[in-house]
DNA sequence: GTTAGCATGTAAGGAGTTACATGATTTT
DNA sequence: AAAATCATGTAACTCCTTACATGCTAAC
């Protein structure tokens, strides 16, 4: 029993908005989209679509091209179900623990323009206190250990903090922005209607 | 079988040269050290430990303190053996992806004191041309996917590549004074003699 | 006609986590 | 004597990767 879940059925339930496709195809526009951040294998892409098509979030065409017709393996198109886009209002909306992991962070930032200012308001506040309370951690560790560790130490963990800092305050920027405008930093349509976003192009 | 290596089994060597310790301490030093950059959970550790001592990296003493004479369960305190010291020696040279890897980078920089300044050099090379690759994957998505992308995306591949060029600013640094000095930022001894860092201390 | 790349999958394993079980020792 | 916390472990599960197996189709 090899359960699935998390970040790449949500990366997948993103990606299907954009319109049916088939898993080579998922995965490449999968890894495009995410780009730096993750990359997926066919060895759990694969798996992860079935177990989506079990949960009903997703439903499978069976290839209805000319070229199919024979009883060949016919390639196998994926498509999103009101239930999986339903599905995935919860998901982009929930604020688990997850979400707050730096990678999970990543992808979930990916599909932010799918949430509604709210959500994403919610998301950016609860990140920031997460960053807040490791900043917390590295100032403390800092006056901690100052004298008794060496340079290499320290200096990593100097350099965490400024990181850290500096994401705090993209952050401050992002949900200031947010605040005011509620929709100027991007084409904001939560999941209903048409995509807001691009259509599989070519590339 | 569950099969265990890499990062916990890493910084478990890593700390048992600060002296013998039973798991218990092992972890809480482990999450000390390893600050905000990784924590782990018992039900990883003993495994990990167990794993450690059938491959000769350490060995186990039963406790010899007067308390535990009876037949009770004894506190486990376990040492490096000098297989295990060489052991390290090789990890800790190692240039293997798991080192370029974000976590796998704050864990062995958090060793860097014990290793000698030819394999710091290295290690941070290879680091830096890691991000710098990164660079590129940033850079070409954000001139590709500039116009047909919502303003989140954007921003967040903005914000990456701020954060990768700032690491590779400081790695820069890193590598200048370890080029001029060797032994300037740290402390260095590498694997022998008496411990170059911390040992056990109330805290 | 054979390499390259499209397309779909499975089996085994890796590196952990959570939740649970248990018992010893110290503090209040 | 009850509560906290020290101390050691196991079982089940998570979520993904590697390596493998297979077959189709287009390009050279």
């Amino acid at each position: 029993m090899v359960k699935r879940s998390g970040v790449l059925e949500f990366a997948v339930l993103g990606i299907l908005h954009e319109g049916p496709m088939h898993g080579y195809v998922l995965r490449k526009r999968c890894n495009a989209v995410l780009g730096s951040f993750r990359a997926f294998s066919y060895g759990s892409l694969y798996p992860c679509l079935k177990q989506l098509v079990a949960a009903g979030w997703i439903a499978e065409d069976t290839d209805a091209s000319p070229a199919a017709a024979a009883g060949k393996r016919s390639r196998i198109v994926y498509r999103l179900t009101a239930d999986g886009k339903e599905h995935f209002q919860e998901l982009v909306a929930e604020s688990g623990p997850s979400t707050w992991e730096d990678d999970g962070f990543g992808v979930h930032f990916a599909f932010f323009g799918r949430a509604d200012t709210a959500t994403r308001l919610r998301i950016l506040e609860g990140r920031r206190s997460r960053l807040e309370e490791r900043m917390d951690g590295f100032r403390a560790a800092l006056t901690r250990t100052r004298e008794r560790v060496d340079g290499y130490t320290l200096e990593l963990q100097r350099h965490g903090l400024e990181s850290v800092e500096r994401e705090v305050r993209w952050l401050n920027e992002l949900i200031e922005t947010e605040r005011q405008t509620g929709t100027t930093a991007a084409r904001t349509t939560a999941g209903d209607g048409p995509d807001p976003s691009v259509h599989t192009s070519t590339t």
